[in-house]
DNA sequence: CTCCGATCCTGATGGC
DNA sequence: TGCCATCAGGATCGGA
């Protein structure tokens, strides 16, 4: 389910009710997740008061004074902004209750995603060996130019690489390659420095609109508050193979690349 | 290092 | 209607 603007969605959604409030208790009904919830949450949260919330990659980090609750959505994964007395319901994980009636409720079917806590975040392995932020200025053509020389694979599984830039997933990666008129094959070491340019400005450009629409609703994603998002709408090649391309026409072509779909106009892109 | 495939898990969907 | 195969927004891990 969520990429980067999905999380980010996430985030802006339950920070308002999250800043400064005390947890009061700690619900675990299912521990097993990509790995197991610490039980030991439920001693180190009640009574800590959360300062920040903040976003790295796709993972979402709540911050304590003691340290931090960091949170994968994986694949199906939804957090939302609950009453504390509403009942939980098929696949609903993990519940902070907070002292202002709140609770933030984890459900993920799937159970790829994760929550994990770490006293120092920045640090912690699954963050720490992160490439940049593509929304951030040190993502940029020059960038991503030097990441890819030498690199025989195909610039889309290049570019879902976390090491080499965070939260493009297969929507925006698509979407992006398209907007950039780059086919999803080529290898990544061949771009040119235009090209990663261009491809650089994609990124950016297709993350910001998908965060401004709220996310990209496919099946069931929605924000905290429970409300669905709209880049859907928007998106010009993911999901749409057979239907015409909107920059000339030629039907939109499907492959598979490692195990994942790829969209794209073999017109658009070279 | 880079790259590829297998893997964790449930649910929706489509063909027969 | 049921059964089976396939696919789904992620990312880690192990081995070549």
């Amino acid at each position: 389910m969520p990429e980067l603007p999905e999380v980010e969605t996430v985030r802006r959604g339950i920070t308002p009710h999250l800043i400064g409030h005390t947890v009061e208790k700690v619900v675990i009904r299912h521990p097993r997740l990509r790995w197991a919830i610490p039980a030991t949450l439920k001693k180190r949260l009640p009574g800590h008061a959360i300062a920040s919330v903040k976003r790295r990659a796709k993972y979402l980090l709540i911050g304590f004074g003691h340290g931090t609750l960091i949170i994968h959505l994986g694949m199906s994964g939804s957090l939302r902004i609950l009453p504390a007395a509403t009942p939980a319901q098929n696949h609903d994980h993990f519940d902070l209750i907070l002292d202002n009636g709140a609770c933030l409720r984890l459900r993920d079917p799937r159970r790829f995603g994760a929550v994990l806590w770490s006293a120092d975040a920045s640090g912690h392995p699954l963050l720490k060996e992160l490439g940049p932020e593509p929304l951030e200025r040190q993502f940029n053509g020059a960038y991503l130019h030097e990441m890819s020389r030498e690199r025989r694979g195909p610039v889309k599984q290049f570019l879902m690489d976390s090491k080499v830039v965070v939260g493009v997933g297969n929507i925006y990666v698509n979407e992006a390659l398209f907007a950039a008129g780059i086919h999803p094959q080529r290898p990544a070491g061949c771009l040119t420095r235009e090209e990663c340019t261009r491809l650089a400005t994609a990124i950016k450009s297709v993350l910001r609109t998908a965060i401004r629409a709220g996310g990209t609703t496919l099946r069931d994603f929605t924000g905290a508050e429970g409300r669905p998002g709209h880049f859907q709408q928007k998106l010009k090649v993911y999901g749409r193979a057979g239907e015409p391309c909107p920059g000339c026409g030629q039907p939109i072509l499907h492959l598979r690349q490692g195990q994942r779909s790829s969209y794209y106009c073999l017109n658009c892109q070279r």
